[in-house]
DNA sequence: TTGAGAACGAGAATCATTGTCAAGTATGGG
DNA sequence: CCCATACTTGACAATGATTCTCGTTCTCAA
């Protein structure tokens, strides 16, 4: 079980790019956070487990995720910038304020709404941004 | 006009804050571009007019107009932040990659989407940032 | 008009991120 | 399987945008 997850996540690595074991690393380390991470976070918790692993290197892996559609990085309030794991071809993110657990926005809900932009405003979108920070269905339900 | 803009814009920031020169010359500045710029780009072009004022000052004002919904950050690719001025009501944005204009998205093509984000996750939305990045009507005409 | 405290300017300080470079290692060809 | 090559890494220095400090100035309510 967490040797097939190991190997997922290695798979999502760009073939482009050399299969380093700390490339593996930090994208397991990322895919088996549900919340989302700083570097420096991700970074001190890969640490415990794999003392040698340098900083820089960490951003250039996740650098690297974030180019290959593996994460994206987010803003959380303050101007601290924070990563989380993407499930392939979904981009767009609920970020809940509480548990700072990351969901995937449905690609439904986007398809409709780049739609209309392009009929409205006739802008032909490349990438877009999008990201909702709230609260989840859970944390609302345990609030009741 | 002239009069009449630096008014709206004047008025525009909050009450809690007090209206010095210096918030009321960012605010003008900001508005008065129609792209995104930098705060160092806007401290800048607010120099070659007004000669004392510190860059920290445009950070502060910038943060201000920020929190009070006068303004938006966004991210030009490579890592570089940019501040736009909003629109009362209008908070997510549509940045052209070649002119650098910024357009506000239309609130009803908003609703459907956050509507369905509530329905289809139950998901609650606090704040929402919504940029989409592409090529405007203007430049998308022009290239051909 | 005046006092209290918010905001300013200048420059120093911070600190996340990126660059440098010698040493290590993945990968394709032989 | 082994090598050569070039991509990566780790440690640490450098960078540079943003924030902080502090003495001074200015806004604004009383």
């Amino acid at each position: 079980m967490a040797a097939r997850t190991r190997t997922d996540v290695a798979q999502r690595i760009a073939p482009s790019r050399r299969l380093t074991r700390q490339r593996v690393i930090v994208a397991e380390a990322l895919a088996s956070e549900r919340a989302a991470l700083s570097a420096q976070e991700l970074h001190e918790r890969i640490r415990s487990k794999h003392h040698r692993i340098g900083l820089a290197t960490v951003y250039r892996a996740l650098e690297a995720q974030v180019a290959d559609g593996m994460a994206t990085r987010l803003e959380r309030p303050g101007h601290v910038y924070v990563y989380a794991a993407c499930t392939p071809g979904h981009h767009h993110h609920l970020v809940c304020g509480r548990c700072q657990r990351v969901e995937d926005v449905a690609e439904e809900v986007m398809r409709p709404m780049l739609r209309s932009v392009r009929s409205r405003h006739g802008f032909h979108v490349d990438h877009a941004q999008l990201d909702l920070y709230g609260l989840c269905a859970r944390c609302r339900a345990r609030e009741a």
